[in-house]
DNA sequence: CTTGTATATGCGAAAATCCATATATATAAT
DNA sequence: ATTATATATATGGATTTTCGCATATACAAG
């Protein structure tokens, strides 16, 4: 993981959100996000996709949503770097969070396996 | 200290450098990192101005030159990622080192105080 | 098969970022 | 005072990033 790609990622609010509140949760699909941060769906599908392909995150398909994790095969250097991020920064996600709990109708998760 | 600023100043491979090189020396001055960069010395004197001015460094001047060093009052996750970040990217400032000690006639740094 | 919901992507415009070059300032040395 | 070195900044242009909108794909339900 070469850390300028990496801090890119980091670099934009939407993206960063995303990945905060992610690592927050554990797991969050397109629509979970796209309420958290009340931005166009295409915007935020489109920086997951981004995450994605940097390895950031790992999605699984479940029916017809898509879950968002972070790529558990991170360096640990990248794993803590969000995690003390998050730990130090729960003020700057206050208002997502709440928007997230707010949320009805959030889909139901299906265990991933057994 | 908002951290998509923050993480805004390390998405770029030249501030990110500096960073790495002046955490790993503790000091540097604006000569110093323009040859261990191999870059012109307007380009490292902006990064190093941005850096400055989201309070990620702290400049003290000591005649001709200018050292630069972290900001002491950084918030702690910010310091620690910058610590971390730099502890598990060795091999990404090696050249960068080697031109660093290749250097010579680097200036002669005069105790802070007493 | 049709409709509705969730997600992804193509594309052109707008905005932000980055850089090279030239030049200004400040200090040191002679 | 003149020259040399170190650093900072202004400017214009090139590149990159981001976004909105439209549209495509995939799956589910009826």
């Amino acid at each position: 993981m070469n850390p300028v790609q990496f801090y890119k990622c980091l670099s934009d609010e939407t993206r960063l959100r995303c990945l905060m509140l992610i690592e927050h949760e554990g797991e969050l699909c397109v629509c979970e996000l796209t309420e958290a941060l009340d931005e166009s769906q295409p915007k935020i599908s489109r920086h997951l996709a981004q995450l994605r392909q940097c390895e950031l995150l790992i999605d699984r398909k479940q029916g017809q949503w898509v879950y968002y994790q972070i790529n558990p095969s991170l360096p640990s250097w990248a794993k803590s770097v969000l995690q003390q991020t998050n730990d130090a920064n729960q003020t700057f996600l206050k208002e997502n969070l709440a928007n997230l709990s707010r949320m009805g109708d959030r889909p139901n998760r299906v265990a991933t396996c057994c």
